[in-house]
DNA sequence: TAATCCTACGTTATAAAGTAACAATAGAAC
DNA sequence: GTTCTATTGTTACTTTATAACGTAGGATTA
């Protein structure tokens, strides 16, 4: 991602996804918010056990299926999206309404980026027609480098290696 | 897929991998070849899991890192496609140059076909360079039905129940 | 031929990702 | 307030994948 005002990405879908949620009556809880605000942290990838993790305090420790619950809720909201080729999720762009993004996963910085085009899934929807397939969901993830880790040995913002154990 | 002689599928893959791997002085080692014949049992994704049920005769146990392993061989010489949303593998119908394929998934019988597209390949690039993308891998996966998938009471073919334990 | 090297395969152990089943609790509805 | 339902907690487990190291066999070379 360029260089901008996060706590302004947070802010707005934080907004974004109470209105929606109010709008149709779910319940954005407060665990289901956290998961949220931590999804929201940053534009990388974010991992269901990392989540756990960070939800965790000394005392109290969230277990799997806590974290899993409240992720299934914000996909089905379509509040974020699933990385299925990284076991991982983000935060969605424009949650208002629902759609299958193209994402683009940079593997340096661990960024993702989500964009729709049309023609691209009128293609798809042509190829599915001429078999007689009807598409129910699209996975379309692009892996490779983002604009800013174009220059191989450029270390400034690449991932910081993983925690320690 | 469609009804079709499937021995021709199996003798078509494995002599192409023959073919590939010798005239690339890679070793299709029995092992390997053996991985490859189970994947191409029929046109439906394969888990790794499966596999190892498979080649672990009464005696003699597979381990998953020698599964994982001729997996590894296979991915890399284009013999096999990765489903990242099924966690799955399934054979290649034309392995001889690289690509990466849009997987067609039913979700009612597991049937796997793959398709290409000059047109959507082009577009993928375009929404790259528009941003300074650089593209190393693609994942393309459309889940739904297939055509002889569309009746939804027809079950004629659906996939058999999971095996019992 | 024997020493050597390298690749593939075997084995043990463990990590990482995800789910089933049931109990406890907190909001909403009555 | 009581009942009902949605949400969260908890335990246990399944599925998927990899790290680390040992072994065997074929090719290469001395
Ligand atoms: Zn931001
Ligand atoms: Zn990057
Ligand atoms: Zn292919
Ligand atoms: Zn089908």
């Amino acid at each position: 991602m360029t260089a901008h005002d996060h706590a302004n990405c947070i802010d707005r879908a934080l907004a974004e996804a109470e209105r929606i949620c109010s709008q149709r009556g779910a319940r954005l809880t407060p665990l289901r918010r956290q998961v949220l605000e931590e999804i929201w942290r940053n534009h990388e990838a974010v991992k269901a056990y990392d989540l756990i993790h960070r939800l965790s305090g000394s005392e109290h420790t969230t277990k799997p299926p806590t974290v899993y619950r409240a992720l299934d809720f914000l996909l089905e909201h379509g509040l974020i999206h699933r990385i299925e080729s990284l076991n991982a999720y983000v935060g969605c762009d424009h949650p208002e309404a629902h759609h299958d993004p193209v994402l683009f996963l940079c593997e340096r910085c661990g960024d993702v980026r989500e964009a729709r085009h049309a023609g691209l899934i009128a293609i798809l929807d042509e190829m599915a027609a001429t078999q007689g397939f009807t598409i129910a969901h699209r996975t379309l993830e692009l892996r490779g480098r983002c604009t800013r880790c174009q220059s191989p040995d450029d270390k400034d913002h690449a991932r910081p290696p993983a925690d320690l154990p």
